[in-house]
DNA sequence: AAGGACCGCAACCGCCGCGAG
DNA sequence: TCTCGCGGCGGTTGCGGTCCT
């Protein structure tokens, strides 16, 4: 099929998938503009993409949902839904479900996946399936050392660092290629998630009491104690990829008159002090699915 | 065996945020 | 400040396979 600007449409073929492939292979996940031009497609730059992100990207895990991702996948909405969830202090920032955000949760498997899982499967049948999960008798323990670390989320506005801007920092220098685009970077508040999950786990799915948790106190001392130490060592976390290694979700900071970065998740003085902050709100427990 | 109903999933569409100029 | 173009996302569509009668 041929769509009215002469651009193909609909089912890839195996060599659409090859030349795709190699053009990645070759030239990374960027510039999706040009990556038709480059592989010698007649494709717009979103199918591409989209064929790219939800189908031939290494390590995508195919096949049916287990147990714990769909249970995963449940929660999760149960916690964000199709709706608005205020997240913050502020009167102004709201965020919207994200099925990347719970996609990121779960390894291998792409946000059209999960969305096309939920509207197909879940939409229907959630309300039996949350009752049976609380009810599993083999119930398995979840702590916060084994949950997946989140990946940092991008705020518009910084309203917990008094509504600062966010900082660019140019790292460009660190690619040994002067004509590098700067790494635009913020202090995204790393803990966000993991509170709001810690809340949601020991609120036992009820939703009044979720959404009386986030709203007062989704970003307390712990999204504090975070943006200061952030701020202490003058680091901050990395939202584009960048060629040269550093990626979304790296911490940027000087050391020594030297940049570097690192994964955030890697950073253990910060989630120990995140985890810190959490015990100071609430015993340490286990967390029940 | 045939054909209609149903389902899963790949792909498309339209919108939005954001940076560049 | 405005416009444009790109990347990214969620909602929706439609094809193809499977199930059911």
């Amino acid at each position: 099929m041929v769509g009215s600007l002469g651009v193909r449409k609909g089912a890839w073929t195996e060599e659409e998938d090859i030349l795709l492939r190699k053009c990645v292979e070759k030239y990374g996940e960027a510039r999706w503009y040009e990556v038709p031009s480059r592989a010698g497609l007649n494709r717009c730059r979103k199918s591409c993409r989209m064929r790219w992100l939800n189908y031939l990207k290494p390590n995508i895990k195919r096949g049916q949902f287990s147990e714990d991702e769909v249970d995963l996948i449940i929660r999760l909405h149960k916690l964000l839904g199709n709706r608005q969830v205020k997240m913050s202090l502020s009167q102004n920032y709201w965020c919207w479900l994200r099925w990347s955000l719970i996609a990121g949760r779960l390894s291998g498997r792409t946000a059209n996946d999960v969305k096309n899982y939920w509207n197909s499967n879940q939409r229907k049948k959630v309300i039996s399936s949350t009752d049976e999960v609380r009810s599993k008798p083999e119930a398995k323990s979840i702590t916060r050392d084994n949950i997946i670390k989140p990946r940092p989320w991008k705020f518009r506005n910084l309203f917990w660092l008094g509504g600062k801007s966010t900082p660019l920092i140019n790292v460009g220098s660190q690619h040994g290629n002067d004509l590098c685009k700067p790494c635009y970077s913020t202090v995204s508040p790393p803990s966000d998630i993991n509170e709001v999950l810690s809340l949601w786990w020991e609120s036992s799915l009820d939703d009044k009491e979720i959404n009386q948790t986030i709203n007062s106190s989704c970003l307390g001392s712990a999204g504090s104690a975070a943006a200061a130490y952030l701020e202490s060592n003058e680091s901050h976390l990395v939202e584009n990829n960048e060629p040269g290694g550093i990626k979304t979700g790296d911490v940027f900071y000087e050391q020594a008159g030297q940049n570097c970065w690192s994964d955030i998740s890697l950073d253990a003085d910060l989630w120990n002090l995140i985890n810190a902050e959490l015990d100071q709100q609430q015993p340490e427990k286990d967390f029940i699915l």
